[in-house]
DNA sequence: CATATAATTCAATCCAGATTGAACTATATG
DNA sequence: CATATAGTTCAATCTGGATTGAATTATATG
């Protein structure tokens, strides 16, 4: 046969770090706020009520999944503006469709006794 | 103001607890397994690799999560069959699509000097 | 240069939850 | 009833990763 049914296809991978990356509640609200427009550390610290190393701790996380960007500020460097990656929110979306995607639903493979036997059988047993 | 910008919006809290469910490898697999048409205990444990009770560990929380549904066989009841929920994957994937909706993204909010700055001003900084 | 600020890095601690092994439940069959 | 099978439950252990506090980097400003 050509593909494994056991494996988990090669496009689910890259969705399951992805899942994982967002599965952490402090992760998915900053998503949320960067889609709203905050940018930097201090203001996501303060949203969430987090320390900003903690906050530093989860950019980084979600910067390498390639989730969010970052870029200094023009005029005073200290600054670190964070911002949604767009491709990676659309790659998101597709695969996250695709996987779960209701369509996908085969029907069930035989399996136990009730499977096995033929309806004839089936009926004549009841 | 109406709506907290700071708070994570109540839709995402049912999202929150579906990503966190999903976020497992072993989990995500077993969707997909179920998804192909495999049913039972065994033949999940067979693909993953795993012992029987740790399977039904995650066929638990992905149950609870209202991911899945089960069935006795109805000629040998020892034999349970497990499926995905349509209601909930469609459910799954109207929550997730809302919430990482490309046209959801606004612009960024002032944060720093850059920001701050007229036009006119930063031109003058420059 | 000295001081302040925005943020990161590092090391240590803590904890939720995955994993494991053994006991248990429920059902079927001889 | 005794034995086998499909699966679950329970308690203990282990581990990845969140959290915390202190030190560090980089930049700006007086």
């Amino acid at each position: 046969m050509s593909h494994e049914l056991n494996a988990l296809p090669a496009d689910a991978e890259q969705l399951a770090v992805w899942l994982k990356t967002l599965a952490e509640p402090k992760r998915l609200h900053i998503i949320h706020l960067l889609l709203e427009g905050v940018q930097c550390n201090c203001e996501l610290g303060d949203a969430l009520g987090a320390p900003p190393n903690l906050v530093s701790h989860h950019l980084r996380v979600l910067h390498e999944a390639g989730l969010i960007e970052m870029e200094r500020d023009a005029l005073d460097a200290r600054w670190i503006y964070y911002s949604v990656n767009p491709e990676a929110l659309r790659a998101l979306q597709d695969s996250f469709a695709a996987f779960f995607d209701p369509a996908r639903m085969k029907p069930r493979r035989v399996c136990g006794p009730a499977g096995v036997l033929k309806p004839a059988e089936s009926a004549l047993k009841v």
